[in-house]
DNA sequence: ACGCAATAGTTGCAGTTGCAAGCGATTATA
DNA sequence: TATAATCGCTTGCAACTGCAACTATTGCGT
């Protein structure tokens, strides 16, 4: 008389999204070991470019994790001189985050091989219901985020 | 000339699916603070009962998560007095893991919780919205629950 | 029945993350 | 313009997780 918990619907939503975060991260997991990097720091490369930089704050802000996770992040990344701290030209706090040439390399290599592991995956799904989970997905997507918002 | 990378069409799928469960999932840290539980205590609270309890094992399968993180996981759920081994009749290596009342009280009120908080955020899409949603990403699990059967 | 591989669970260790406190720089306020 | 609050980032610390090694038990092949 106390069973694994009787689901709602929502909540099988939930549920639904939740293992397929943990199944498509398992899978990230895999590719991206090959060139050494956590889906973290694949996904810090990803916000990165050669040219201008990123302050550290607004990529913590993007992959909601506190400042100090990016900072030792960074340490590492920078470590494997994949990045480079600038200062920034305007604000003498912060730091301008670049991708040095071989960080981009790396993170070509690294796309592409992650790429085609997504591009496998999903085609799990043909183009139409593709389509149709994009439409869907960015609704809730831009719900959530204001949702966050408003309770900040 | 080496800007953030330029996406392909399922990269973007699966961007929207990693950003809606950074957001759920910083949802439910909120929510489950509350009564002191982590996303993943949740997850093992949720699929026990106080009957015939599960194997540790299981649990970790389905969670897709190391051995080891469930024995500790369970080794704090236990001296909160959430959880108790007991042998497993028909395996004298393993144990089995059941809910105390106590742990039985909290989960139900986690559920609580938790399915209010999911329930006004998978209410950000309508009926007819949501259940589209869901055979689309049912079909999506499904297949990629095959597809790490297979890598295995 | 015997030995050997596989399985259930635990433990040591190292790596990653969040929180809180701290430092310098900047912006707002009086 | 002086002072306070805020902001960008770093560091110390504690908590959580995965990996590899280990013990005890089970089951398979011969």
């Amino acid at each position: 008389m106390s069973p694994p918990v009787a689901p709602s619907i929502a909540h099988e939503q939930h549920r639904l999204i939740h293992d397929i975060y943990v199944l498509l991260d398992d899978g990230d997991r895999r590719v991206l070991q090959k060139v050494n990097l956590s889906p973290l720091e694949f996904s810090v490369l990803q916000r990165l470019d050669t040219a201008q930089g990123r302050r550290l704050t607004d990529i913590g802000a993007e992959l909601l994790c506190v400042k100090s996770t990016i900072t030792r992040l960074v340490d590492r990344l920078e470590a494997h001189g994949l990045v480079r701290r600038t200062p920034d030209p305007d604000d003498r706090r912060a730091q301008r985050l670049l991708l040095t040439p071989r960080g981009l390399a790396l993170r070509d290599e690294a796309v592409r091989l992650h790429d085609a592991a997504v591009e496998r995956r999903m085609g799990l799904l043909d183009p139409a219901e593709q389509q149709q989970l994009r439409i869907l997905l960015e609704k809730l997507r831009a719900g959530l985020s204001e949702d966050l918002e408003a309770s900040n």
